[in-house]
DNA sequence: ATATCCCTTACGGGTATCCGTAAGGGATAT
DNA sequence: ATATCCCTTACGGATACCCGTAAGGGATAT
């Protein structure tokens, strides 16, 4: 089991919450932090000491306050982390129960498992440690078919960034415009319209507005 | 001070927090549920028993799961106490901390108190009490101007169906048909553009994908 | 080499939106 | 009553978006 955990929560209860379990599971030595920045500076601190954290259990998002961060919230964390520190196993502990962020965190950051604050969160975090203890990744219940099902269709980096534009603002010859100079393929209007008006039918959207609108509360932009 | 208080929140651990903090202020009797339904049975019960609740904390979002709920979040549950039983003081005490849904609780719903959980939320959540059992209103220090700055200008709730519609993907035209059939002034499509270019230079909006982008992060809708 | 398929792009017509101008109507002031 | 102001509505041109068709080009198969 591990012995040297670090938690990165910046609500107090649920941080004491999870301290409670560790202790539970006789970890020896949590260390408990509330802004992301701090997390990283005791990671790689304890790195350099040659007492490596063996776990990082952090959350998603943390209010910002008075202090400026160099990693707002949790995902910039692990994104850092994982890059630096690719052996350090990571659990994230957050409420966002939508997919297509979570798939993310497992895609783009190779998070060893992801817990969905709930009800039984603290039951299911168990459960992720014990899995990540022995070298597998662990979902949460709520967000199991992250992956199995295919949930949502296939969307493409391309697809969100092409929304994601979109919904900041731009035209669609502007989108058009950046694609071109960007040496992103394909560019033209044609192909971009072509391109938003499947994503329509694939959503079921009326018209870009909807459309924009359900990818935002779907978590994908 | 309070003798009999409900908790209404569905994650065990902030549960558990508040149930400490109100042992502290030596509140007797203290009651407990994870759902909102369960909530405003026990209410209801209680009040028919001629033991009333003297107070309700909750939270605004409810994880959804196998249980069908007739109040899915704290908002409908708010909604439904305080037309029910206006005397019942209410605080309600979550992470959401944009402006105008909180606004929206006291100006819609009259709740006595609004405190976003964050590092320090336990204490606000405190003074709250105190405040509340005074009879006077509390809000957090992360939403202190969600009244008194005039933040966000002025938004008619007009406006916000307008925007809430074209984000549920009707076009101008069918919102100007609804508007007519539903006898809601101004309706004719003449207008309905001039108050969506009025909000694109309010909100600094390219168009009005950018419009209900930028809206729907404020949390208008 | 030719055929086939798929993707990208170009073009054109129809529709929705954006934006300015102006007419009508109600309320208030003079 | 008249003038003024404000809001609603109507209209028309410019632009952006929607949608179908078709041409070009690269990759693979025959």
């Amino acid at each position: 089991m591990f012995k040297k955990v670090l938690i990165a929560e910046d609500m107090e209860d649920i941080n004491k919450g999870v301290y409670a379990l560790l202790t539970e599971l006789s970890v020896s030595e949590i260390q408990q932090v509330q802004y992301c920045d701090d997390a990283y500076l005791k990671i790689k601190r304890s790195a350099l000491d040659n007492e490596p954290f063996e776990l990082l259990i952090t959350d998603l998002s943390f209010k910002a306050d008075y202090r400026s961060q160099t990693y707002p919230s949790g995902e910039a964390l692990v994104e850092k982390i994982k890059s630096e520190f690719p052996e350090l196993k990571v659990i994230v502990y957050s409420v966002e129960d939508r997919l297509p962020p979570v798939r993310n965190l497992f895609n783009k950051h190779r998070i060893n498992a992801y817990v969905c604050k709930s009800r039984s969160g603290l039951k299911n975090l168990t459960k992720a440690i014990y899995e990540v203890d022995k070298d597998t990744t662990y979902l949460s219940p709520e967000v199991a078919n992250a992956f199995s099902a295919r949930n949502d269709l296939e969307i493409e980096d391309y697809d969100i960034s092409l929304l994601d534009h979109l919904s900041n603002g731009l035209s669609q010859e502007e989108i058009s415009a950046l694609f071109q100079k960007q040496h992103i393929s394909p560019a033209s209007l044609s192909s971009i319209e072509k391109r938003l008006n499947k994503l329509r039918i694939q959503f079921n959207a009326n018209n870009a507005i909807h459309l924009v609108s359900l990818v935002k509360d779907l978590g994908l932009i």
